[in-house]
DNA sequence: ACGGTTCGTTAGCGACGATAACAAGCAGGG
DNA sequence: CCCTGCTTGTTATCGTCGCTAACGAACCGT
């Protein structure tokens, strides 16, 4: 048998797979998990107290998860992946996610700092792959931020807002800003055959190697890792 | 004398502004509005029903404050003003905007698509001007998404997400990439360079025409307009 | 065996959302 | 004028909620 503490986590966290937090009534969760009304207020002191308690057990669950996603060697990827599935777990677990993102009063669950933290640890791979253009700190919250507000208005208006290419777009515009777009690189590639094709009908010549104009736009493009004043 | 609905929705919004929602008891309400409890009842039929009839008038407000805001030339500017209008109104309604933008249960405002078209007009604003480069539908949303949960974050965590310098990097990044990124010119500038000094280098001929080469890549970035698949 | 801690049970308080029942005012038509 | 219908105010009450007090039973180490 489990602790009476346990019980009352397990009922809290199988009750909110079905209502909101706010409608739950404590009474219910004792019936659930075979407790007296009073050990709630034993254990936790308060209903806010329970309900920061299963949001801090639901950011376990949350940064676990996002540990067991495997690193790729591409750090960048690895931050679409992360938001994808944030994107998933806020589907999966409405309510306790909006327990977890929007607490009520003064009860803010300190673990969304471990959050912080994780995703400041794949934004900083990014950075030693020289692909930040940033402080990852700004470019943490930044994706964070963007993150919970797509599944916030997915989950309170998924008729208008839960469109998955929605989520896609602003992933792609976020971390697109905060590491070096790849599309930059096209572009400018785009713009090294134009430059191949002038030198080619202005001079007859062979045109010069594509590596060595990436070269030099690479060198071009380094200063502005620097944050903008 | 104002009608009994008048001060209820008076009174409701005056104590929304020290209090969340749902922390408001119904007769803090009717002792201020000089009305008994089942006025209420009569009027919205439910606390729920006054709530979302406080949300639309919110949104009203917020509406009328944003078309309030004057239009510059310039389309990309004139979102970047409403990015920041919107969060200056969350800060200053914090619960006001938390019952707009997170709906409890199924009380979900229909004012909500009334922002997203007053964005939608300002996005497509942007497309007549060339500069978007997805459905404006797609990028309104996107947005609106991002700005609410910059919104969000900074009212539930303001010690970690209050920095308004992040607000300002989630705006640029959004909005840069839904319109064509200002940032793209100046890189394709300087590629553009690039191609001229070799044109230069190699031929001792003068360096064509900036414009000519602007009408080019423009020329080959029009059709990125069409959303991926 | 004993005292302290944890857990379960009952009962109850005060506040809340919501409703019923009824009275007061005020319109317009006979 | 009264009668009728509608809106507004008043009081009382119900059921539920969060929360607490009081008491008792089980457990555990010394």
């Amino acid at each position: 048998m489990s602790t009476a503490r346990e019980r009352i986590l397990e009922a809290t966290g199988e009750l909110l797979a079905t209502k909101d937090a706010l409608a739950i009534p404590t009474r219910a969760i004792c019936d659930r998990a075979k407790v007296g009304m009073p050990e709630i207020y034993r254990q936790f002191g308060d209903k806010q107290g329970l309900l920061t308690a299963v949001a801090d057990i639901g950011f376990a669950r949350f940064l676990a998860e996002k540990r067991r996603n495997p690193l790729t060697g591409d750090p960048v990827a690895d931050l679409s992946a992360a938001w994808d599935s944030h994107v998933a777990f806020a589907l999966r677990n409405p309510h306790l996610y909006r327990l977890m993102f929007t607490p009520t009063g003064d009860a803010k669950p300190q673990a969304i700092k471990e959050a912080q933290a994780i995703l400041l640890r794949a934004v900083e791979r990014c950075r030693d792959a020289g692909r930040l253009r940033m402080s990852p700190e700004l470019a943490g919250r930044s994706i964070l931020s963007a993150n919970v507000g797509v599944c916030m208005m997915a989950l309170s208006f998924p008729e208008l807002f839960g469109d998955p290419a929605l989520s896609h777009a602003v992933r792609d515009a976020v971390i697109g800003k905060v590491t070096g777009d790849e599309r930059e690189d096209t572009r400018i590639g785009s713009a090294t055959l134009l430059a191949q094709a002038l030198v080619g009908t202005l001079t007859g010549t062979a045109p010069v190697s594509a590596a060595d104009l990436e070269r030099l736009t690479r060198a071009r493009r380094t200063p502005d890792t620097t944050p903008e004043p």
